[in-house]
DNA sequence: CCACCTGAGAGATACGTATCACCGCAGCTA
DNA sequence: TAGCTGCGGTGATACGTATCTCTCAGGTGG
């Protein structure tokens, strides 16, 4: 169809106000004062883009201009899985918001799944990514080598989540584990609790094995008597393990996700062993949006607050206004009552 | 800085393959078929693009009146409320799922809002969804004059939920609400319940009025009796509202969504009366994601199945393979067990 | 009176892609 | 050998915008 006769561009309101594409250009791109267009031609081109109904085309104008308003979110996963409790979608929710304040639209790149339902940035050989002016990566999955070589080929992207794949040094926002798991440790001590063990996921990579290090760091510091960290999945954790934690003089555990806490907690219900009276569970992670769990303590991770910084440091990236290598870092809310008892004595 | 140095186009390729452009535009489109190229060409060509990591350039394509792969989703309203039993998400869900089938990316114009929260297609003065070759238009909110001035122009967009906009035929996906309505009131009238009202949202649109409608025409049927529709919100839901329904003789409440069935719930749990021994409740909406409310009878909206109809939709309308105001009605799932029970004896 | 400047606007160009019109060439026929 | 026919590709053009360069007239100073 003649796509060109139902829209008007610049061309249709010269010829009606009688002046040149140029001019129309400047006066309705808001540069008429420093070009000096004289106010009645303004007045002109102005009505005359009104009658006309005139709506800028924004491919060509990125054409024009580089940037495109496209901001891209990838993740190695899908984005909207299944389940519920959804791990995405609290950092969605701030990536939308702060793209809706600073007035980006979102690419969501589904095109790159692959038939094992993993996804690749490079798989059907070009670059889909190059769509966006930028891009945020999240997730848990990863692939370094695409990674280094988006890096290396000079695309701009933000992580969401502690990151330290070798050739990049691509800015990210992460919570502040240190700083949540000093805080768990401590109101356990404070407890008078000496005998915790550490309950994590059994993929390690930079963010498990910082709350690790930081729980062995702080636990001597506050005076815990060490013990082996038991990294596992869910269903591992057994009315026996339980027994065995217990009949180590183990009085309290942290659990690295939720998924593991609501484990300890179905065992120590089995088991008998009552929460947390007997034993004081502390979960290092937020509740899923959905359930609302009472009876957890817990150190909520900022994930709105996390994708809503990512995209605000992905568009000074873009501006040119990070320093390279920049990292942020926010503080998870302080832990929650609910799990957490005094010590029992023996 | 050289945005050009960074970005490889067909020229480049070009060059490389030693060929002109407009070979490596017919290659790397798919159409090396018809337009009968060397294949050793077409191999040099595309490992060149391999080579340099092409990418097409989304506003170039679309300037120039080609695909680009960018399918758009537009609400009037945000698409991540704060709320956790987000209503969208498992629109956006199915949206994905098909959109990664198909391998087309997704956008999120979530830079068309305005001040006041509402979002807006024109507002800013320049259309983006243009951006993308079409686009999925949802939520409850709408903006008739903008959606008929859309279609004016030919922009091809498919609606999810039952839309009557004056101008506009544009296909659509909707829930089979009269036939779920229908199996609602015919599963009562077999419990023997006679008198039973409708609980409906004050906001009618052609969704809810179709739900309205099919009670009251599928009730006459059934041999109820007429009742008053309450037409309102949750929070005017109290113990006396249920006083007064059950002191009219109503045995069942039809709720239109799940917000107003938990509302009904409560007065009667306030109110000292048992759902269902003594009130019969059916809800004509999902459950939140989140909360997996055992108990209540509802008739499940397909949702997620809604969203990826809409994509196939959309993609057909774009290969113009869709007749003109062609719409697609889904099936509801089959009213489940828990707040129904026969009608008491008085 | 002429050289020179200045302001307001016209004209030309480029962005990256898709497509239409053309063109040389090889093979074939008469 | 001249003319025709496809094939395989080249060159040119257009899409709508922003911006750079150029023109032209009027004014100014020496």
């Amino acid at each position: 169809m003649s796509q060109r006769s139902d829209r008007p561009g610049q061309r249709d309101i010269a010829r009606l106000a009688g002046v040149s594409q140029a001019v129309v250009s400047v006066v309705l791109t808001g540069k008429a004062e420093t070009k000096r267009i004289t106010p009645g031609i303004q007045e002109k081109v102005r009505a005359a883009a009104t009658q006309l109904g005139y709506v800028p085309d924004v491919a060509a104008r990125s054409l024009r201009g580089g940037r495109n308003g496209l901001l891209g979110v990838h993740t190695f996963e899908r984005v909207f899985p299944v389940r519920a409790d959804d791990y995405y979608h609290e950092f969605l929710a701030g990536i939308e918001e702060k793209a809706v304040e600073l007035g980006q639209d979102l690419v969501l790149f589904s095109s790159t799944q692959r038939p094992d339902g993993t996804r690749s940035i490079y798989a059907n050989g070009s670059n889909r990514l190059r769509l966006a002016d930028g891009a945020i990566i999240l997730g848990l999955e990863r692939n370094d080598a695409e990674l280094e070589r988006l890096a290396a080929e000079g695309y701009p992207f933000v992580f969401i989540g502690r990151r330290d794949v070798p050739g990049t040094s691509a800015p990210y926002v992460a919570a502040d584990y240190p700083a949540a798991v000093a805080g768990a440790v401590r109101a356990l001590a404070d407890l008078g609790h000496r005998q915790v063990a550490y309950v994590g996921n059994d993929v390690r990579r930079a963010p498990q094995e910082e709350r690790r290090t930081a729980f062995a760091e702080h636990g001597r510091r506050s005076g815990l008597a060490p013990q082996p960290d038991a990294l596992t999945t869910p269903d591992q954790i057994t009315t026996d393990w339980l027994a065995g934690q217990l009949g180590n003089g183990v009085t309290a555990l942290v659990a690295e996700t939720f998924e593991l806490a609501e484990a300890v907690a179905e065992a120590a219900k089995r088991h008998g062993c009552e929460v947390p009276a007997e034993l004081s569970v502390v979960c290092l992670d937020s509740p899923p949006t959905g359930s609302v769990v009472a009876g957890w303590s817990y150190t909520a991770i900022p994930r709105r607050e996390m994708g809503a910084r990512s995209i605000a440091l992905l568009l000074a990236l873009l501006d040119g206004a990070l320093p390279a290598g920049h990292v942020e870092v926010i503080a998870c809310d302080p832990l929650t009552e609910g799990s957490v008892a005094p010590a029992p004595h023996r």
